[in-house]
DNA sequence: GACCAAAAACTGGTTGACCAAATATAGCGC
DNA sequence: GCGCTATATTTGGTCAACCAGTTTTTGGTC
């Protein structure tokens, strides 16, 4: 009986508040640059509080819709593409992404990082993913779970490729990464000593400065995952 | 005389208190899962005011890094590994990023886009590519700039890649990549006749499921913004 | 001691008043 | 009318008090 009952959308106000403000910018009204109403009108205006306002005017601030310059104003910022087309709520969003998309776009940062890693590393990045490795290699001998450790690895390759986007993009990703592995349980522990020997590969690779070796190692390495993403279907 | 003086670093109080907290997470003082102090506790003992260490959680709930819940507490997410190695102020701060590392990724997330495209595209995606083909050309012909509608059409691409995490990660960018354009006036308005034939030429590659194609279209397409990047060093 | 309901304490969320800096206005001297 | 300064207003930021749920403690009952 109570299934006959629809779901009703509980909608949190400070998203109505936000999608009204974007609504503002997008439509024209407000043009990049020019500054928005003041906290207080925009509260009076919409009826509500103004700490409401402000949460919102926050979160766009987050999202790189506006910016807001102390005791002057709220001005809106010139990207409005983002706002444009109702993106926003896209926008690292990811968790409801699919396991395979998150794998896909991974290998393809992942053999990047590698790539640009061989070319452009210095001593001192692989003295940071030997350390990494190190500390992977200890976390599994004492039998526990070291699927941070194993990221935080492949972090330090995207450091020593010395593109500060990609490393970017790939710490947005990760969070969703480690979910992902920890919930679908990828990690079979029996594979660690072979994850090693390959982690030690791509390490040599990059080591050696063969961009083309260090692309192809980590794709063999991540080439497992790949796999169990495309056979299996998550929930 | 005045170069003698050395810049003093106003340090935000709020930024303080996030890397207080990181720290009491990544120390391991507080495991995944677990609640943090309460926001008043907090406030008490590092000798601020409640909205500030409110402020400081609000933007650790951003990164990902503690989840709260209403009248009960906020928690720490088990995605230690952002917070491990102090690199939360990394993400997200692409506007720090080189132009080179930029266009680098770009290109990168643009071509798998592509190529994804091709394959998995329907024909509401054609639909839709072709309208923000449309509202760039028009714009154009109107000889206004149209670096928005320009990225749109991009965008429409990722969409109809079906790549949830590329869209997405594309969109992250999208802002630092207009903003750089339009401060390095990359778009020479001379060019935009082969700008539109080479966006035609991708979407009718697309249209044909032509993968390879598409993909060495787009890469034709960005091999101009590329060499900008090589050669041009900004600032 | 085990169990349970009532109440006290505590939680994040919200509010309206106040603060200092930035801005707009009014007034004055010329 | 013009240029400057002093004042008034507006701005986002801060704060302490309060709100409505949640959690813990408490006291009584069996």
């Amino acid at each position: 009986m109570l299934e006959n009952l629809q779901k009703i959308r509980i909608e949190n106000p400070v998203d109505l508040i936000i999608s009204q403000v974007r609504n503002l910018i997008s439509s024209g009204a407000i043009k990049p640059g020019e500054k928005l109403p003041s906290e207080r009108k925009l509260a009076e205006h919409l009826g509500v509080s103004r700490s409401q306002v402000r949460s919102a005017i926050n979160k766009l601030e987050f999202y790189g819709i506006v910016r807001v310059a102390p005791q002057s104003g709220t001005i809106a910022t010139g990207l409005g593409i983002v706002a444009l087309e109702g993106l926003i709520t896209d926008i690292l969003k990811i968790e409801n992404a699919d396991f395979k998309s998150l794998v896909e776009t991974r290998v393809l940062l992942e053999k990047e990082a590698a790539r640009l890693a061989a070319l452009n590393r210095e001593e001192s990045d692989l003295e940071e993913m030997k350390k990494a490795l190190q500390a992977y290699e200890d976390k599994l001998s004492q039998g526990e779970s070291a699927v941070e450790e194993d990221l935080l690895f492949h972090i330090k390759i995207a450091e020593a490729s010395k593109n500060a986007v990609l490393k970017s993009l790939m710490l947005v990703i990760t969070p969703d990464i480690v979910n992902s592995y920890i919930n679908l349980k990828v990690c079979s522990e029996s594979k660690t000593r072979v994850t090693i020997a390959e982690h030690r590969e791509i390490l040599e690779k990059i080591k050696n400065k063969d961009s083309e070796g260090a692309t192809k190692a980590m794709a063999f390495h991540l080439d497992a995952v790949q796999d169990f993403s495309k056979n299996f279907k998550p929930q």
